[in-house]
DNA sequence: AGCATTGACTTGTTTAAACAAGATGGTATA
DNA sequence: TATACCATCTTGTTTAAACAAGTCAATGCT
C-alpha cells in the first residue's frame, strides 16, 4: 500500500518492465505519455523514473527518451539486494530458512568495539550469535549488536525467530539506512567449527552499520558467508 | 566543474560533512536556511540533500531535520565504491598501479558468452586480459570484453594505460551505468599462474555489466581480486 | 543530390506555491 | 498539576510553469 504517488507508479512501471511488457532496450513512454497515463504531473512521472534509475532498471536519454535497461537473471543464487531479513531472501529465493541462535548476552561496548561498530564507548549492547541454514545447510553465521537502549525486550526467542520483525512490527521503529562494507576474510576456528564450509578456506564478510528513522545508530553486524550461496548486488552511476 | 546548482549544492555540504564542519549525529541547517545560504529555491537544496542521502552522508528526519550519519573511514583499504578507473581507485588509495596486458585480441561471442555477457550472440568483441600490481604485487585479475562497434580502435598500449580514459577522452563516449555483481570463488590455474595469492585459495570476483549514455551495453567485465584489499561498500535505503 | 535550417519532439534544471504530516514547546483550560 | 490544544517549526508530496539542451526528421535551399 504505497502511500505516496510517486512509489506506485514506481512500482507498476517495475513491474511492467519485469514482465517484459516494457523490453530490454526498448524505450518508455514519454514522460508526457506516462503522465497522461497515470493522471499526474510530469515531476511525479520524473520521481518515478529517477527511482527506477537508481535501481538499474532504466536510464534517461536526453533528447531521445528513457531506455529500459532491466534484464531478467537467473535464480540460482541468494542474491543481497536493498535491505531485507533474512526470511525474505530466503523466500525470494525460494529456500527453507532456518535459524539457531548460538550466543545470547549483553555486553558493554570497550574501545576496541566502539571504534569498529560505531557506538559510543560504554554503551549496553546485546550481542547475538546465530547460525543461519538454507536446505538443511549452515552458511551463514551472523554476529549482531544491538544497542539495548533502542531495543529493548531482546529474547532468545526473538532471535531465534526474526529480530527485525520484534523491531518493526513489535517495537515500531524504522529501519531506514543500512551501511555495508563487503570482504572476503580466511575462515576462523569459530567458522569451522559452525558452518558447512564445503571445502572453502575464506568466508565472505558482509559489515553492517544499521540507523533508524531518527538517523540513530541501532545495530552493528558482521555476517560470515559460506561463498557457494553469496551473491551481492549493485548499480552505480557515473557522476559528471 | 558542475554545471547544475544542484551539484555544487551537493559537493559543498559534502566537502563541509567530511571535514566534520558538520559533525556526526548533527542536524544540518533546516532547508529553508539552505535555501537563503545558497540563494536558490527549496526543491534544488531538496534535490542536492536527496543525493548525499543515497551516498549514506546524511538521513532526513520528517518534522526534525536531516540528520548527518557519515564517519570517516580508515584509509587501510582498497575501497570500491561508484565507477571510477583502476588509476583513479589506486591514487585514492595511495597506492602505485601498474597494469600488464597477458591477453589481446578479439573474439565472437557464442552462446555461452552471450548469454552471460548480455552480448547478443555474433557481436564482435574485444577480449582483453589484464594483471593489475599495487605496490608491486599482482593482486587483480581482470577479463574485459568490449562491443567492437562502440569501442573502435583498442590497442595492447591503450590496454596498458587506460581504457576508460581512452573510451572517455578519446571517443568521446560517455559512461553512465553500471550493474555489478559480486561473488567469491575457488581460485583456478589461471590465478594461481598470474596473481600473488598470498595463500588465499579464494578470490572475490566483481562481474561487471556497463551502460553508455545511449543506454547501450558496450562492456562486459570479470574481475578477480585478491582478497587482501578488497573492499565493496554500499549504502542501501528501506523502501515502504 | 547534398546540405543547412527549422520545428517538433525528447529529457534536464530551476523556481514558486500549496498543502500534508511529524515534532516541539508554550498556553489556556479543566 | 495535568492535559488538551494550538502556533510554529521541520520535512514530504504534488502541481504548474518556464526555459535549457539534446535528437531527429522534414523542409527547402544551393
Amino acid at each position: 500500500m504505497p502511500k505516496a504517488k510517486y512509489e506506485s507508479i514506481f512500482r507498476s512501471i517495475k513491474k511492467k518492465i519485469e514482465a517484459q511488457d516494457y523490453p530490454y532496450q526498448s524505450l518508455l513512454p514519454s514522460e508526457n505519455t506516462l503522465t497522461a497515463e497515470y493522471g499526474c504531473s510530469r515531476n511525479t512521472i520524473r520521481r518515478a523514473l529517477a527511482d527506477l534509475s537508481a535501481d538499474g532498471y532504466v536510464q534517461a536519454i536526453q533528447g531521445k527518451g528513457v531506455r529500459v535497461i532491466y534484464q531478467p537473471v537467473g535464480k540460482t543464487t541468494f542474491i543481497i539486494g536493498g535491505i531485507e531479513t533474512f526470511q525474505e531472501t530466503a523466500r525470494r529465493n525460494n529456500l527453507r530458512a532456518v535459524t539457531r541462535v548460538i550466543r545470547f548476552g549483553t555486553v558493554s561496548a570497550d574501545a576496541k568495539l566502539a571504534r569498529e561498530s560505531g557506538f559510543s564507548e560504554g554503551d549496553e549492547l546485546w550481542a547475538v550469535e546465530r547460525l543461519r541454514y538454507l536446505d538443511g545447510k549452515a552458511l551463514i553465521l551472523d554476529l549482531n549488536y544491538f544497542l539495548k537502549e533502542l531495543v529493548p525486550g531482546l529474547t532468545p526467542e526473538i532471535a531465534q525467530n526474526s529480530i527485525y520483525e520484534y523491531i518493526e512490527n513489535q517495537l515500531g521503529m524504522q529501519i531506514v539506512t543500512s551501511k555495508r562494507k563487503m570482504t572476503v576474510e580466511h575462515v576462523t576456528m569459530r567458522d569451522e567449527r559452525w558452518m558447512d564450509l564445503d571445502g572453502y578456506d575464506c568466508v565472505a564478510v558482509v559489515t553492517n552499520h544499521t540507523f533508524n528513522a531518527d538517523g540513530l545508530l541501532f545495530e552493528y553486524t558482521q555476517s560470515r558467508h559460506q561463498p557457494d550461496y553469496f551473491c551481492f548486488q549493485d548499480t552505480a552511476t557515473r557522476k559528471k
